[in-house]
Formats: structure tokens, C-alpha cells, sequence
DNA sequence: CCAAAAGTGTTCGAACTACACCCATGA
DNA sequence: TCATGGGTGTAGTTCGAACACTTTTGG
């Protein structure tokens, strides 16, 4: 084991991010596996991840890794916690840090993550991953929702444009549970983040619903939470 | 700058945790800090903390550390996040975990926490800290009022038997802002997690406030959040 | 015309707020 | 007896749950 040579005489650890990305597509939540090509355990489903490298914060190489795999920057991306049990990784002691992250599908390059051979997958059905990640992937969706309740999640999983019934949905699959559809729209359309558009959308009803976007600098941040909709 | 030896070919780094330590005493939520003894930045003030060894868990890390401390086991204690700017230790690079923990003042052994150099500061009175420990303290607080939003914190930082208004104080020193008496007690009282002994507190007030206990084997976890009471 | 989704309105009840008011007792 | 904190009661309001109802339009 390697003592520092630093300044600090203590043991150094290999340190990783892993992320849970989500995406949302046919009306499901997804997330982002891969087929890991390294050992141990090589060929086995995995979150995405790396090492830390010297001259990045933790963060950066969350940003790097995703950069890597989907060809996007300024993804939303958020710590959600560290795993550090010692024998966690099959192969030598590694402290990583599980990452949560919001994929918008419309804008992600298709043929990297391909060639990367990365896949999505629903999260009701995501297998049996490696090491601990099936734990990152319960507690980045426990984050998911928290965020949610409190913040609007959408402008980070939908496209610019959506309808209030695509916003349901979207929460019903953060929730795994269903929404009033007259309750969720008076309750979203209440919070004023909203702004509706002169165009509907005609494929899903014959009616048509307008679309709406975000308001442009509405960065509130909600006091309380917002979901209790049943 | 070291590269695994083992079986990753990968950067390893000094992996640190530190403590924000929260007591309650004198109406006034409290903090842990010591003067560092150590260099760099010997002598200025900080939250109590350690290096991560080969053999323990960042969780068993922390735990040992606030043992060396206080001499107390079993102390609340739960991750609030990684910080890990390349910088952020003015000697060497570290990436440190922050935990939050909660202490019983009626039981820490107040020797020790002396012969450690380590004593309590108001938390309305943290001082400047060193490298990023005020944010870990700011970080840590927000995660003690959510916490206390959702699951009756008290058992952690208030003796055995503790009143209404005790209690209510704690509260009060938590948010940062007052709550209605009468309120507060018909709140807590309704979620049937306390019992009330047959014993009154007769210091405070001439008519005397009966104590109250945690019920045993009530490990309920509130599904909405408790406090919204003004 | 009718089915089906968009969108609006209405009622009920739970829960929080504000505040009045009674209680017990030591000084 | 009265000041003080303990403790109870209550009216008003807000907000979510449930669900009925209206609107629009393609087939």
C-alpha cells in the first residue's frame, strides 16, 4: 500500500465517480448501462464511470466521463454519495462517488454512446449490476424524486418544448405512481414556471394541447415542496 | 505523484473525512472545532477530522474519529458530501468526505473533548474556518433541517427526558426562527412518538412542564415532511 | 355523432395559522 | 394576587383529493 510522498504521510486511495444517468423516452425513465470492458468482472453490466485523475475535482471527472460517453456538456449533474466499504470492488480498494445525472434524449449524440456500448434501459428493469451500483442506482433515484418535489424536474429530461400531459407522465415515471391530470396542470400551472405557447401538439388527442417551455430566468427556487398531488 | 501499484493503473489520492459536530446546550446549537495541530495552517480553526486508513470504510473513519474525540460510539452520523477541489488543502491535494453528527452533550466525556484541544462554538458564531470547512458547515446544517423536517430529530442531541418547550427550543435553534407554542405541542404530540412521563420539570416555569420520552420501538419514518408550523 | 384527451370547476376534508383563553403555582 | 410559562380550544384559511363536467375535433 502506498504511503503518501507528500506532504501528508497517509494512505492514498484510488477514487472513482460513477454516474446514474437518466433519460427519459416512450414514456419511461431509462437509465444509462454499459457492458464493462475491463476487469475484474469484465463483460458485466455497469453504471458509467472512471478514476479521478490528478488535476480534477470529482465533478470534473463526472463531466469528463459523461462528456466521453454522450458527447454532451453542461449536463445536470449532482453528488448524491460516496461508497467506500473496503471490499466493494472486486479487485482492489476503490472510494467512489456515486453521481446523479439528467439526460435530455433529443440531444445526446445516438452513435457515440453505440459505439461507446452503452445502452439504456428502463429503470423497472434495470438487472443486477456490479459491485454496489444497484444501491447508486435506489439512491440516485431517491434524489431524483426529492429533486423533483422541490424543483420542476423537466427542463433536464424534456425537450424544449412538451406538454403538461408529457410533464405528467414524466412525473409519473419519476414517482411510479399516478397523477390527477386536472390537479397536476392547476398545480404546475400555479407555480408560474411555465409559459404556453401558440401551438399545440396534435399526434396525442384529437383536441390538440399546447405546448409550453420554461420561462427564460425563472430561476426560483420553490421554498416548499411541490408534490404532494395525488 | 503515485500511480497504483495494484491492479488499476490509476492516480490514488488522500482520502480525508470531516465532522461537523452539532451539540445542543444553553438553548443554542452548537459546534465542534478544534485548533488545528498540524500543518498547514497549524493553529487556525477547524471541524475535527482524519485521513481515511486502508482498512475502514469512510463511515468507520468518521466513526473513529469523533470516538478519539468525545470517547462516544454509536453517534449519529451521516454523509453530506465529497468536496474535492484540486486545491482545496493548501499543502497537498485531499479529497474530503463531510459528515454530519449529532452529539448528546449529557454524554460525551467532556475531559477528553478538553484534553483534545476541542471545544464549542454557537453555531450563529462560526468563525472563519479553514480551506472549504464553512461550506461543509452551511452544507451540513441544510441537511440537519431537512432531516429534522422529516424525522423528529431530538433522540440525537436532547437528553433521555426532555419538555415540550425543550424541545420546541431545539427546534427553534435548528430553523433559525420561532414557532407557535401551542402549535408546535398539538404537532409533535399528534404524530404519537413521545409518551409523557409522570414527571414534571419545575425549573423553568412555576406551573412545571411535564417530561417527555422517545417511545421505544418506534422507528417510524414519517412518510410527508413534519414541519411546515410557523 | 361519438370517443378520447384537453382543460375547467366544485366540493370536501385535512392541516396549518393566529390568537384567545384557562391552568397552576412560586414569589 | 399576579406574573409567568404550561397547556387547550377555536375560527379562518389554504391546499390537496376526488371527481363531475365542458371543450374540441378526427374518425
Amino acid at each position: 500500500m502506498s504511503k503518501s510522498t507528500g506532504f501528508y504521510s497517509q494512505p492514498k486511495h484510488l477514487v472513482a465517480v460513477d454516474c446514474v444517468v437518466f433519460g427519459y423516452e416512450d414514456d419511461e425513465l431509462k437509465l444509462l448501462l454499459y457492458n464493462r470492458d475491463l476487469e475484474p468482472a469484465k463483460g458485466s453490466t455497469s453504471l458509467v464511470g472512471g478514476f479521478v485523475q490528478e488535476d480534477e475535482s470529482i465533478e470534473d471527472a463526472a463531466r469528463r466521463v459523461l462528456l466521453e460517453i454522450t458527447g454532451l456538456e453542461n449536463i445536470f449533474l449532482e453528488q448524491v454519495s460516496a461508497f467506500s466499504e473496503v471490499s466493494r470492488d472486486l479487485a482492489e480498494r476503490v472510494i467512489s462517488i456515486a453521481f446523479a445525472a439528467l439526460i435530455r434524449v433529443d440531444e445526446y449524440n445516438h452513435e457515440l454512446v453505440k459505439k461507446m456500448g452503452a445502452y439504456w434501459v428502463p429503470v423497472k428493469e434495470v438487472p443486477q449490476l456490479i459491485f454496489d451500483h444497484n444501491q447508486m442506482v435506489d439512491n440516485a433515484l431517491e434524489f431524483l424524486q426529492k429533486k423533483s418535489s422541490y424543483d420542476l424536474t423537466g427542463k433536464e429530461l424534456l425537450p424544449d418544448k412538451f406538454t403538461l400531459t408529457e410533464l405528467r407522465l414524466l412525473y409519473e415515471a419519476i414517482f411510479q405512481r399516478p397523477f390527477d391530470p386536472g390537479n397536476f396542470r392547476k398545480k404546475i400551472l400555479s407555480l408560474n414556471l411555465l409559459e404556453r405557447l401558440n401551438e399545440k401538439d396534435r399526434q396525442s388527442s384529437k383536441k390538440g394541447a399546447f405546448y409550453y417551455q420554461f420561462k427564460k430566468n425563472e430561476e426560483i427556487t420553490i421554498g416548499d415542496r411541490i408534490f404532494k398531488i395525488h
